[in-house]
DNA sequence: GGCTAATATTAGTAGTTGCTAAGATGAGCG
DNA sequence: CGCTCATCTTAGCAACTACTAATATTAGCC
């Protein structure tokens, strides 16, 4: 395999892995990226996706019992839903008496935002 | 189903699918809904996720032969993670003789940046 | 305690995904 | 032209997902 090489040193070969010099690379450690990739494949999914709108559009936090009639699933899949965007750290619980209350967290709520200013630039 | 309301009208319902008042609600379209979601799987899955990092890491733009020995799958395993990565519009491509260059979108630049902003606030 | 409402958990399953292996396409070069 | 290299496409399949239906748990209430 004969490398184009772009550009001499142009590509950086942040990490140790690289096998030579000049290649691709970047800073992650193994558990940064399962982690990043954990919490985008929890938003991946149309009912979580929108579950999780719901919640961070409220402004307060939100009751399952409000989730379930929007959602268009049963409720174990709505129960499923949220306990995936919990682990993923998108949302926090709170229990209040027979209610399970949601909220986002920042982190969710600077990706919606994300989602929302650059949906313009390149949209299919 | 009783209402738990947890502040009269404190949830908002802004897209006129609500049945009631007071219930939860966004103002998001199905294409929004669609298009997001279709982005966030796109990098919700290690191998895509990983070669969208090394092309947004790079300096310049990074050529198919590069990625080829990081991403650890065969070559038409990471052809195919770069078309998906297009379509889903977080990857412009540009063809030069036998080469074909790719480059990170805004888009993804953004997201990203905000994955690597927020990942200490509530990582697991 | 026994009942009911809200949520969680589990088992089973149809549908989807992500990979490999193999072949196709298309550009440069002798 | 025929070869080779870089990339794309396709078929097939094992592994995973997201759902439903059923059951379990937990909290309030009579």
């Amino acid at each position: 395999m004969s490398e184009p090489q772009p550009d001499g040193d142009s590509v950086t070969a942040r990490d140790g892995q690289a096998s030579g010099c000049c290649t691709v690379g970047h800073s992650l450690t193994d558990d940064e990226i399962a982690a990043d990739v954990q919490t985008l494949a929890a938003v991946g999914n149309d009912t979580r996706y929108e579950a999780l709108r719901l919640i961070a559009d409220a402004d307060d936090d939100v009751c399952v019992c409000e989730l379930e009639p929007r959602l268009g699933v049963s409720q174990g899949a709505v129960s499923q839903a949220l306990s995936r965007l919990f682990g993923a750290g998108l949302v926090e619980r709170r229990k209040e008496g027979r209610w399970r209350y949601y909220t986002a967290t920042p982190r969710a709520d600077r990706l919606l935002d994300v989602l929302d200013d650059t949906r313009s630039l390149d949209d299919d």
